[in-house]
DNA sequence: TCTGATTTGTTCGTATGTATG
DNA sequence: ACATACATACGAACAAATCAG
């Protein structure tokens, strides 16, 4: 494929569209590495720069995914968690005919602060029980989240988890027929080491991080949950 | 404030924990600078380090920005950017007590790609008009927008906006008189040089960003808007 | 744990063509 | 005709992340 001078159009984007039409070709597939930025140069005879404009363009479209120190990788195709009043982990996963798997990371208690206390109506100090496990879709981390619960009213959440493997499964156990929720809040940060190691992703991509509280029939706070997704795998869609 | 060195309790969550109550006791208030972690470690009387581990853990939970040569700061409150069916920018900042402004970054035109024409509901390569505007609350930019409208519907809507200053006054005068909103789909990544220019972030920090799709009475696909939210101070929130 | 090779990220500087006033 | 601004393109050097041995 050779690149026109004088056409009016820019290097840069003529590559740009190249690559792009190449990857819609499937002759690049999702997953795939495309060539280092040195050998596209050699091949469309062009300084790197170029090829880098070209690049960071396909990057912000979100066609391909750069990772300083690996390579340019051809973009998979993420998966839309959905929200709505009645968001369920699984339910939402198994919709895209993937295999979830929702594996306990571990758990233990703390005295709630102010963010959990808001959340779960309680006050500052009062004991919660925190459980944290990692969503997985077709055997890959896409999500690590912390769930908190008051430690008075689900005291036993933490067996009724490891049995069941699944919130709903484990809150109706302790009573709770159903839950809907309440709010969701969304906010993208940089993840700490130890998140960017379960979601097997570089500490150079963001988290998106969902903040949600699940509410029961009477309108009370049963759940609080932090999940961090990896923003490579995940968007979150709002259909209201 | 004396640490316990026999307590169980690791030396930096203390001095976590400590600084987390002044915050919360308003010794030290939002947009502050937190004393240099030298000064810090002299306080506490231990390493740099243990101190630099207290300060990344207040990062994480947002109590804190680092900024690299300048400092610690507590943070300012985030601003809580509501999602609803009719979520309006302007609207939705002055609701919190806010003076906010819209200028004009830039406009254009360009034949839809995939994504746009998705969006809008037109075929790809019939030609959009975009527009390029940023969001301040406060005089701080918290967002920079690209709105694509058809251009064979809306083809002076530029003139419009420049005039009104908001795209609500702007789709009133060519015909629109209410909209709402269809979908909002949020990811996160990090900026591109210009986006983080423009929201005078640093670069290490991620975009919020969200693909959201108006629609008039009638259905039909009006606006669709791609925002990038400084994620250091701007949260979405979801509440159906 | 350390080292070197590979790959992307950043910052200089230089040059050219085009549009504007 | 000239000055200025801007986007494009090339070159060199070094920084930072990753990975294999």
């Amino acid at each position: 494929m050779d690149l026109s001078r004088d056409s009016g159009v820019s290097l840069w984007r003529q590559i740009q569209q190249t690559i792009e039409g190449e990857i819609a070709s499937g002759r690049f597939q999702p997953g795939d590495r495309l060539p280092t930025e040195q050998e596209l140069s050699a091949r469309f005879g062009v300084n790197r720069h170029t090829v880098r404009r070209a690049l960071a363009k396909l990057e912000e479209r979100g066609a391909v995914r750069i990772e300083q120190g690996r390579g340019t990788f051809v973009h998979e195709a993420v998966i839309d968690y959905l929200v709505s009043r009645h968001t369920r982990f699984t339910e939402n996963l198994a919709r895209l005919n993937r295999s979830v798997t929702r594996p306990l990371l571990g758990h233990g208690e703390m005295p709630a602060d102010a963010a959990i206390g808001r959340a779960l109506g309680i006050r500052q100090g009062v004991m919660t029980i925190w459980i944290e496990t990692k969503g997985e879709a077709d055997g890959r981390p896409i999500s690590v989240a912390t769930h908190y619960f008051s430690k008075p009213r689900f005291e036993t959440i933490v067996d009724a988890y490891a049995e069941t493997h699944s919130v709903t499964q484990a809150l109706k156990r302790l009573g709770v027929d159903d839950y809907v929720r309440k709010s969701t809040r969304v906010s993208a940060r940089m993840p700490t080491t130890e998140d960017a190691r379960r979601l097997a992703q570089p500490k150079t991509r963001p988290v998106l991080v969902a903040e949600s509280v699940n509410i029961d029939r009477d309108r009370r706070p049963v759940e609080y949950v932090v999940t961090r997704f990896a923003s490579d795998w995940v968007q979150i869609v709002f259909e209201p």
